[in-house]
Order: structure tokens, then C-alpha cells, then sequence
DNA sequence: CTTAATGCAAAAACTTTGCAGTAGA
DNA sequence: TCTACTGCAAAGTTTTTGCATTAAG
């Protein structure tokens, strides 16, 4: 969705759009999401160091209130945000070493599911995948010292 | 793990054997795990008032380090603790009506894990699978006007 | 103009630490 | 005895709210 779509939209919905809010969603959009609060207002902040934090976290609850945004809490409890695109169910690989997460889908999981579901006499409204390793990047990287990034 | 055998095994890591310790343990073995913080401090309550809530909180950090306990947060951000018993890696089945937790194992799951890991040229530590969704019970309990099925 | 949004401060919720007194080995 | 443990208060974190000011419509 791009920002000048987002003014229509938004004001459909009787909402405002603000410069405050244009720039965190321009940015949003383009952090390819995964990134928590603090790190999506350090780059808010860099663009337009008057966007306070608070504007930030209440742009981002207000995107996901209105589906456009989710928040995912991985194993390291952080609060993530992703952006909520019409794309199917996507799981997600986790690189421990460079912290990237990449998104991956796979129709055997939802077999697979289906499977534990009627195993277990359970109706399931969605689920959660995560799988934690080192990428290929960090894996045939030689040990510098350093981490990677993602 | 029975509780005697608790206060033998922790003393022979040097660490003591308390009162508040045994009981806090006595109570998290019968929890079934799953249980957050506030819960199984409410649990311990309920047998000896007089033990705090820091004991509780340290008492499962202590049991996280030695590796009996062991921390999850789900999707709605809670902090649980699970026993951490010898048994295999499993996943889990979280009732959303009932809040129930129903762990599972699924060989299927690691052989996909692999595959997919394989295509993403990633190396897989571990992962996490979490089905959310309503169990037996709640899905053919009668509508009351509490927590029943819609 | 009207009123939603901003942004500061500060509350609330949750997690963790400092330290004097208590109690286990 | 000796020192690890407890439990209170209190300090960090992170998330959320109150309210005067600003600015969108």
C-alpha cells in the first residue's frame, strides 16, 4: 500500500492523516517489518527527529488495529511488528546468529496440522511456526569477530 | 522428580534445600506446567501465605538455570514455565476457549523442518509449533453464555 | 472552527536487584 | 557458625494513559 493510497484510505475510515503518520507508515513499509518498536522509532527518528516514540507506538497499534500491520513475539519475548500484506499464512526462519527472519510457506504444514488437529480432536484457527538456526550467510561466514546483519 | 530426591540433587549442586524452595517445586511439579508467574505464585499462596512472590520469581529462574523449568512465551505475550522433563522435544495445542496446553510430538514435523531448512540453505538449532484453536471439550460444550462455542 | 492527533510526563504492568534479617547446612 | 536465601522495597523495563497544545479537515 502505498502512502498516498494510505490518505484516502485513512480518511475513509474518519481517521487523520498526518505527516506523522505517512512518514511512519512510508517507513514501515519499508523495513520489510520484523522490527521492534525501538528500532522502527530510531528510524523514524533519523527521517524526522520531531516523531516522538509515542506517536510511533500508537501509529503501529493503530495500523494493526486496522489489519495493516501484526505483532509477533518470538522466542526472545521482544515485540516484533510485520507488515500484514494479503499474502497467505507464512511461517518464519530465524537466524540467531544476524537476527534476520525470513518468511517462508509450506502447504505440508497445513497437512500437517490438519493431521495433529483430528489426532488431537482439536479445531485450529491458526498456528505458529518458527524455526531457529544460522542462515546460510552467517553459516560460511569466517569468524571475524563480528555478527552479521540482517 | 520427587521432592526428596530435589533436596538431595540441589544440595549436591551447593545450593539449599528451603522450605519456600520445596514447596515452590512441590507445587510446579502438580501444575502441569504451563503456568505463569502470577499463577503459580497464587498456587503457592494458597499452601503458605507467607512465601513471596521474589521467592516465587527466583525460585523458577533457579529451576530455568538448572534446566528443570523451562520458560515459553505463546502468542499472547505471557511468560509460562513448563516442566522441563527428559522427554523429547514436543510442541503444543493451545486451547483458546480454555486456555488448556496440550503438548505433542510429531516426527513428521522434524523431517519438514529439515526440508525446509534445506531450501532456505539454513542450519535448524530448534523450533517451536503452536496450534491455537478449540479442544474437544470446548467445541462440543453446550452454549451457557460462558465460554462455550459460537 | 472542531476535534482528532501529537508529544510530553507519568502511570501501570512486569521483571529484576539491593540489602537487612532469617534460617539451612 | 557462616553465608545463602528470603522478602520487603525499590529500581529497571516495557507498554499504556492523561492532558495541554497543535494541526487536520
Amino acid at each position: 500500500m502505498k502512502t498516498n493510497r494510505f490518505k484516502t484510505w485513512i480518511s475513509k475510515k474518519g481517521l487523520r492523516a498526518t505527516r506523522q503518520r505517512e512518514e511512519i507508515l512510508k517507513i514501515f513499509l519499508h523495513s520489510k517489518g520484523h522490527k521492534n518498536l525501538n528500532q522502527i522509532y530510531s528510524l523514524v527518528s533519523k527521517i524526522n527527529p520531531k516523531i516522538g516514540y509515542i506517536t510511533v507506538y500508537r501509529t503501529l497499534r493503530l495500523l494493526t488495529q486496522l489489519g495493516l500491520a501484526s505483532q509477533r513475539k518470538f522466542a526472545d519475548g521482544e515485540t516484533r511488528y510485520e507488515l500484514a500484506s494479503e499474502k497467505t499464512h507464512h511461517d518464519h526462519l530465524i537466524c540467531l546468529d544476524c537476527k534476520k527472519i525470513i518468511e517462508f510457506e509450506d502447504p505440508t504444514l497445513e497437512t500437517l496440522q490438519k493431521k495433529i488437529a483430528r489426532h488431537h480432536r482439536f479445531k485450529i484457527f491458526h498456528h505458529r511456526m518458527e524455526l531457529y538456526g544460522q542462515c546460510e550467510r552467517c553459516r560460511f561466514k569466517k569468524r571475524t569477530g563480528k555478527r552479521g546483519r540482517g
